[in-house]
DNA sequence: GCCAACGTTGGC
DNA sequence: GCCAACGTTGGC
């Protein structure tokens, strides 16, 4: 089982819509590096959920891969702001998952506190500098490192 | 709202 | 294939 971590902007999809809902296709991803490792999910692997571009940039909760990955339909269609007019049917760009909601954390887990943990601040692409990546890998110890931080305070 | 950092595009 | 210009991301 592989972990991860999605980032999600709360004002357009949050942990709460994806505890309303229970599941939800993870579309919209355009960048080629989040697209390869979108592709290397596999159903059962683990995925912090963070919001992102708000006012407390946070982990805030817990999704399971529920798919695997598959062309991504908002690339096909013109109504959406994620079409991509040279994407073709017969040889997708975009690929998205199914996400399902597996819990929320006990409290927001902010960048800052992610931040502040010596095991986080090297070597983790959500604490680089000008850090754009919206999907990326997280290791068992990073995982638990965040996940520690859950009950600091 | 600002702005640094990044990925992508396109001219050459 | 290079690289400047541009648009976007995302923290602050």
């Amino acid at each position: 089982m592989s972990r991860w971590l999605l980032k999600t902007e709360p004002s357009e999809f949050s942990i709460e819509d994806l505890a309303a809902r229970g599941e939800e296709a993870w579309t919209g991803v355009r960048n080629y590096q989040a697209r390869n490792f979108l592709r290397s999910m596999r159903p059962g692997d683990l995925a912090l959920i963070y919001h992102s571009s708000c006012a407390r940039p946070a982990v805030v909760g817990i999704g399971r891969v529920q798919s695997e990955a598959f062309p991504d339909p908002t690339q096909f269609d013109p109504e959406s702001p994620y079409f991509d007019p040279r994407s073709r049917p017969e040889a997708p760009r975009w690929y998205a998952v199914n996400i399902a909601f597996e819990r929320r954390t006990e409290r927001p887990i902010a960048l800052a506190a992610i931040k502040a943990q010596p095991a986080l601040a090297a070597d983790f692409p959500l604490t680089r500098r000008g850090n754009r990546l919206s999907v990326m890998p997280v290791t068992e110890a990073q995982w638990r490192a965040i996940l520690a931080l859950e009950r600091v305070r």
